[in-house]
DNA sequence: TGTAGTATATCGTAATACAACCTATATAAA
DNA sequence: TTTATATAGGTTGTATTACGATATACTACA
């Protein structure tokens, strides 16, 4: 992993949801989605996803069905509420604020000398 | 706190070494700082850069002085050493490639699709 | 007297991401 | 044949983190 784990905290569920707003998935391929996507610097483990696919679907935000594969495990695939979509709509809107912050507060040095008393 | 917990982690430590890359400062201080600078969304408690700090000073990023107040409790000042500039620098390198990459996954739908096999 | 502000500090807690581990099957390399 | 990798799902324990609660101690004001 190339980022700091803590600066991933509270992007990995919203990242999840958002792959799963461009059509069902499983697992697995969700994955190897954001690792493509991310040109292999965020490599998302088995005991990342699982759990927090578990949870989105205890909290509404998804639901899943099982299909059977030939020669192949099954798949449990995820499917995107209407409550999932509100919850990207807000995160977005919640990162965008943030890391505006987050960009001020890192680079803007003039503005931590000009507001000192 | 307007933003959520999970976002903030990994950015609260450079948020302190950059207050400190503009002049020592003590504890109480530097959360009223951060607090004026993001218009009252970002409130660091005590409980937050108390740690922080002392981690930080174990860590050679910072070095302390106590100064006598008269009237008033005394205090500590912080100041940032050479390691702690270097770390300042790495991490806002860290910053721009992880924000720049949340924006991609969080906004590009369209790369979602395409990228699908 | 009560409350708010200044200033430092510690402790316990919830949430998180992840390594490590487990079950299977299939394929390819050593 | 054995080993490794890929596919596909899962659980458990751990370290890290930010924070609320609490403690101490003094000042200022209503």
């Amino acid at each position: 992993m190339n980022y700091s784990k803590e600066l991933l905290k509270g992007t990995t569920n919203t990242m999840i949801l958002t792959s799963l707003n461009s059509g069902d998935k499983y697992g697995y391929q969700i994955i190897k989605q954001i690792k493509q996507l991310s040109d292999n610097s965020l490599k998302l483990g088995e005991g990342t996803i699982y759990p927090i696919l578990h949870k989105l679907e205890r909290g509404r935000m998804l639901e899943s069905y099982w299909i059977e594969q030939e020669n192949l495990p099954k798949r449990k695939y995820y499917h995107i509420t209407e409550k999932g979509k509100r919850k990207i709509k807000e995160a977005r809107e919640e990162w965008k604020k943030f890391s505006t912050l987050i960009d001020k507060l890192f680079f803007n040095t003039k503005s931590f000398i000009l507001n000192e008393k």
